[in-house]
DNA sequence: CGGATATTCTACCAATCGGTTGAATAATAA
DNA sequence: TTATTATTCAACCGATTGGTAGAATATCCG
């Protein structure tokens, strides 16, 4: 019985929808960095990735730590995991009934 | 180096990202069924279902086969597949600078 | 045929999103 | 103090979203 609702996963994947955002996380991966210097890194403006930071703060994968003018931000793994396992334990999950029911349900015609 | 563009994992995280449609995989998850059906399983308009529906066919998550007057609804777990891998290669990939990074940098203060 | 059923399509609405620009705030540097 | 730098906040814009309701289409049933 897997769980389907939970806030926080709603946030999580809603927040790595986004490819910018995945290559926010991904450019953080190597450390923290202030908001200025992960923007000049991106195509667009400033404001723009300073909201996108927000929404990963939103959603538990990113945290501040304001010093002086610049804020630093850093990875926060563990929601990631959690959306992990539940990406995971659904596969499991599915994965089991679908190849029995491939085996059952041989019409195919191309499936997408 | 792991990818961080790519449409079809938008369309996926997106996807998943209600909860609503989460449902309506795990649902789906029981085997086939189609649209009416599960419309009624949830507290929302026929024409809200049939929407999510066709979401998570965009997504590539179902695959619909119509028979007669009803279109009977079938999970696709490979884009989940997908999606699973990405989050969990993203994963080792963080969790590896992360956990030394955590060493370093003893200030914590409690995170979330 | 005519009526009921299953579904999409179209149109609409309010809310959110991703982006912009400009103003406000706060810290550093001169 | 004044200027510069780092950042958020506020307002705006157009596109998308999640929902609704109603019309259109296609199928099944009497």
């Amino acid at each position: 019985m897997p769980r389907t609702r939970s806030r926080r996963l709603d946030q999580v994947y809603g927040a790595i929808a986004s490819p910018t955002r995945r290559a926010i996380l991904t450019a953080l991966a190597g450390g923290e960095v202030n908001v200025g210097r992960l923007a000049r890194r991106f195509p667009v403006s400033f404001n723009a990735v300073s909201k996108h930071v927000k929404v990963l703060e939103r959603a538990g994968l990113v945290s501040r730590r304001v010093r002086g003018r610049e804020h630093w931000l850093r990875l926060r793994a563990e929601p990631l995991r959690e959306a992990a396992r539940w990406l995971a334990r659904q596969r499991v999950f599915w994965d089991a009934r679908l190849d029995a029911l491939e085996v059952l349900l041989r019409d195919d015609a191309g499936g997408r």
